[in-house]
DNA sequence: AATGGCTATAATGTCGACAATTCTATTGAT
DNA sequence: ATCAATAGAATTGTCGACATTATAGCCATT
């Protein structure tokens, strides 16, 4: 049995999904980031617009709306091709997350209310289960952090600060990790990072939690450099 | 005579504009962020078709692009408004800009050379002379700071940073100045406070050069507040 | 006068066709 | 065999028309 995952129900950020180029927006948007669609590949609009049973017309703007989310490059006269992130590209992200959620984190330390910090324990309790559970190192680092960010972001109330990091980069991201097959990594140090973070948060303790969050995407950066250099 | 402002130059970030999408994009942006278009206003198809000698195709495509950028927003069977920022999001932006330019700051000063160095102590000078010039000072807020900012983000290498900040969040800016027809304040200030960071970058202090800019930014911010506060 | 529903109007969503450009593969020359 | 030029095919860009949905104005009712 599966939990389902925040990260999952809150990237939905579909509109009321009434309009074809919306759907197709969607779909598509998921097929790139699950890599269905390869990284650098080119998008042929007949090929798309047959295989979703639309008409070009709303098909170009559903392209149009995933340049805007980064996911593809369009080229005039030429198309558009499925984004591929370099180890440089995927570097200058984890850069700006590190900024950005310790940013996140600060503000929801601030705002924060008891029942904030009380979702968030919960979150790291189910956590705690799914990795003494088999295979919970795994889904752990995979959708369990992705839930433990999302939460933290959204407290912080910020909504633009949400769109940036959960309506783009985190697609990136996430399109990387397909693209190297990349394997989570050190679930039980992410785990005892996350705990200290909550501590943070709840002692009201702004910049210790803004300082943690920072130094647990750094340390997420370096493990990942390390592993590329590696390979 | 007027200096042409390096960052009307950085801005236009269009493609080689040979198609009528691309074209009209770069229009009604320019004519959004000049406030040419009223904020809240209705994004009308026909009208602007008309007006630019277009057919709806391709302007249907700019407007989704438009979006892309946050400058417009979409409702199904309804259409397109072009974006209102109120306070509370302004002051969201210059969060986000606190944490991505402090980032910048940190990455220039690590990568920058002294011919970096030597190009950011020009154009300081160079707004020096715009300051004591007639109307300097007003010239100086408006153009001159933001020319500092872009290549200070320019410097810090960090490609998908420079989107995010100058082909996103600086567009919703000038648009909120515009909608609120803010005037400017605190010339010298913010002068004195380049000088600094300037010094920073050039020692080599990449802690210090990200907290300087921290607070430059923040400064604004408080400014920003305090003068909504009263009006 | 205010409210509710109906009709006419206008706007958005979608489609298929044509024009302009790029890509492909064959041909021919060196 | 390699390369250039060219003709053909495929793809992108653009358009106008039609279907669907929302808006505005009018009339009837309370």
């Amino acid at each position: 049995m599966k939990t389902e995952s925040l990260s999952n129900r809150v990237s939905k950020t579909s509109r009321a999904s009434t309009t074809l180029a919306d759907n197709v927006f969607n779909q598509i948007r998921t097929a790139i980031v699950k890599g269905e669609l390869i990284p650098g590949s080119k998008v042929n609009e007949p090929q798309l617009s047959r295989q979703y049973g639309i008409s070009r017309g709303p098909l170009r703007e559903a392209i149009r709306r995933l340049e805007g989310c980064k996911l593809v490059e369009i080229t005039p006269h030429i198309g558009a091709n499925v984004i591929s992130l370099n180890r440089s590209q995927t570097i200058e992200i984890y850069e700006i997350r590190e900024a950005l959620e310790s940013l996140a984190c600060r503000l929801a330390a601030e705002k924060s209310t008891p029942k904030d910090c009380h979702k968030l324990r919960e979150l790291l309790t189910a956590h705690e289960k799914q990795i003494q559970s088999e295979n919970g190192q795994l889904y752990y680092q995979k959708e369990g952090d992705l839930d433990f960010h999302y939460l933290i972001i959204q407290l912080s109330g910020n909504a633009r600060l949400f769109t940036i990091l959960c309506e783009e980069l985190y697609h990136l991201l996430r399109l990387y990790r397909v693209q190297t097959s990349s394997k989570p990594s050190r679930p039980e140090r992410a785990f005892h990072e996350h705990h200290q973070i909550v501590d943070a948060i709840e002692n009201k303790d702004a910049e210790l939690a803004a300082l943690l969050m920072r130094r647990h995407i750094s340390n997420a950066r370096k493990t990942l450099i390390n592993q590329l250099d590696i390979e």
